[in-house]
DNA sequence: TGCCAAGTAGACTATACAGTCTAACCAGCT
DNA sequence: AGCTGGTTAGACTGTATAGTCTACTTGGCA
């Protein structure tokens, strides 16, 4: 058994990031095995920095969730803004890696109730909440029909990912990306969220 | 061992249902046993009905997969029109029974790629395709926007579910059914469809 | 040199489960 | 009475897996 040696230090971080692959791609059931294979370890490691399967899948699943955050600067014009973070925000929820984590945390969010919470606040969110931040003010500033800025955020957010991360999920088609298609969305939005008496 | 009898004749639907059910609240990863039990049925009559697990999962989606269609009438006005339909439309998507069947599929997409192809054709597609040709006649009759009617289908099925689903998903609330939301949402999308100048 | 911490290989236990097989059971029917 | 077809309980096989234990290696460091 000869091993191409050039492993980096960290062991246990190594592993963590094995493990967040593993379960993305394979779920919750793939094998402790597995996982050390795949971070080059021997099982009795995995067990050297966890004390069970749960907690690292905890930890890999707490891991994964950091970078599930989408900024927007609300400096530029308002579609110009909307824009940015809609073509953002489909690239990360309809990405392969995106789906792959959603499918998990459904899949496993009956056995890890925590989790999935902590995910649902941290994640979508957090987005929803810094997005209606910034409607708000555009609300403020007569840029947008005056209305509840959450409710404006949600209808935003649904229409930018519903049915294609549903296509994304079912493994349909990975065509996901016509690039007309946020366009199409921020402007129906727009529509239906423009400001009543054209100005102010 | 005293079983109370008064099992209805059928062995085969009675198994059927109890796969179904358990397929839906504990996944695919419930056991035949359990199934079986279920069924108040011996194992071994699970096999003289299917031929292996995989098969009674696949026959057991195909079941409940036939009741995720919504029906919409044109007849009366259009708000009026929508609004029924988007009150089915939760109601179904959004019940107990709805976030399980998708959580379960989602998360056997990858091994069970037909039946998720089955499911989302049966179910979400032809949904999407019905409301469509709905709107695309509201569309000639200049009660809309001239605009992509499977666009738009899709646009107000994404605003209706999207967010609450994912609370559902990942086990949040049950208060999923604040009864004004649905017509926010119509409304939502009636704006942004409004027909262009007023009246032809 | 000798120690130590981290890692390793692999045997081992216990459990769960899919799927098979057998022998008995019990209808209704002839 | 005896046959037949669906049903049943339970033993059995084989496999996969979580988690433990032990004896070994190895690199750094005092």
């Amino acid at each position: 058994m000869s091993t191409v040696v050039e492993l980096p230090p960290d062991t246990r971080q190594r592993l963590l990031e094995a493990a967040c692959d593993a379960f993305r791609e394979e779920g919750y059931q793939v094998s402790i095995d597995r996982i050390a294979a795949r971070a080059h370890v021997a099982r009795q490691t995995v067990y050297n920095h966890f004390p069970s399967k749960d907690a690292l899948f905890a930890e890999a699943v707490r891991h994964a969730i950091q970078s599930v955050l989408i900024t927007l600067d609300g400096d530029g014009a308002t579609r110009a803004t909307l824009l940015a973070f809609s073509e953002a925000y489909r690239a990360k929820i309809l990405s392969a890696e995106g789906i792959a984590i959603f499918r998990t945390l459904t899949a496993e969010a009956p056995r890890f109730p925590a989790l999935a919470k902590q995910f649902f606040r941290q994640g979508p969110q957090t987005t929803r909440k810094r997005l209606a931040e910034y409607l708000a003010r555009a609300m403020e500033q007569g840029r947008l029909k005056r209305d509840d800025p959450d409710f404006a955020a949600e209808m935003l957010t649904a229409m930018l990912a519903d049915f294609d991360r549903l296509r994304g999920l079912m493994n349909l088609q990975t065509d996901l990306l016509k690039p007309t298609k946020t366009a199409q969305v921020v402007d129906c939005f727009l529509r239906a969220f423009a400001p009543e008496k054209d100005m102010p």
